[in-house]
DNA sequence: ATGACCGGTCGTACCGGA
């Protein structure tokens, strides 16, 4: 089975993208952040002629948004968290489906803004939030794969030129501590794991800079439950599909199972 | 130097992304 987590920075706008992509790499399951548009407008028809279900959460106003597509079922989707939540925590972050045996969570985290900003408070609330809901409400934590933007790289090797980004967010240890209490649930950061010693390994490269340059961040991770991990082959991100024009920021991150 | 971009929005500048 193939998984893929994508920020794919407007699913409207991507459309072609996703369609020639999917196409060509024939995923079973791709997760997605960031798709920018309310459920109203998810092309769930167009991803159907692909052969895909759909579960979809998106919010008026153009920011956030995840989604789940499948072609090996989807069942038992819940979105976000449970019951009415008090915002921020009611942003369209986090959705999740089973999709051929395997409980898949798609998850997008705030980005911080600074480190002296209430969204980076926020930020760290909602990974602890997530940590309780898998503990509380996913109790059952293996068979489980949990990928997305996490907006956290959680090393500095998954930083070019680390020394440039202290004080800044993404890298701080408060937002790395937050995903090692996630990893420490019992589960995986599968492309470091398979890949302890690559260097340069990265998911997104902003607009603005040269992909030549690889100056890079990875930010997008698959944390995969025991059993998950056992089963899983290769993890890879599509550079080639980042250099592509008209693509997203973020590089599909694809998990083989 | 990320060395100068994207997508979205009751827009034609601005916010947010990271």
């Amino acid at each position: 089975m193939r998984v893929v987590s994508w920020n794919i920075n407007s699913i409207t706008s991507r459309l072609d993208r996703v369609r020639e992509w999917c196409e060509a790499n024939e995923p079973d399951v791709v997760a997605f952040q960031e798709t920018k548009t309310v459920d109203a407008r998810f092309p769930t028809d167009a991803l159907a002629e692909l052969g895909y279900e759909s579960a979809a959460w998106g919010a008026p106003g153009g920011y956030n948004g995840v989604a789940i597509i499948s072609r090996v079922g989807l069942d038992n989707v819940a979105i976000g968290f449970p019951g009415q939540q008090p915002a921020p925590f009611n942003e369209p972050r986090l959705v999740a489906a089973t999709c051929g045996g395997v409980r898949i969570h798609s998850v997008y985290g705030p980005h911080g803004r600074d480190l002296d900003d209430a969204h980076y408070q926020f930020k760290l609330a909602f990974f602890e939030r997530l940590r309780l809901h898998l503990i509380e409400v996913e109790a059952a934590a293996d068979d489980t794969l949990i990928v997305g933007d996490f907006n956290v790289a959680p090393a500095d090797v998954d930083v070019y030129r680390p020394e440039r980004r202290v004080g800044r967010t993404h890298v701080s240890p408060p937002e790395r501590a937050a995903i090692a209490a996630l990893v420490d649930l019992g589960f995986t950061d599968m492309q470091r794991h398979l890949r302890p010693d690559e260097t340069g390994m990265f998911t997104y490269w902003s607009y603005r800079s040269k992909l030549a340059n690889n100056h890079g961040l990875r930010i997008d991770l698959a944390l995969a439950s025991h059993s998950v991990r056992d089963q899983v082959a290769t993890v890879w991100a599509d550079i080639a599909e980042r250099m592509r024009s008209g693509a997203s920021d973020h590089a599909p991150l694809v998990v083989d199972l």
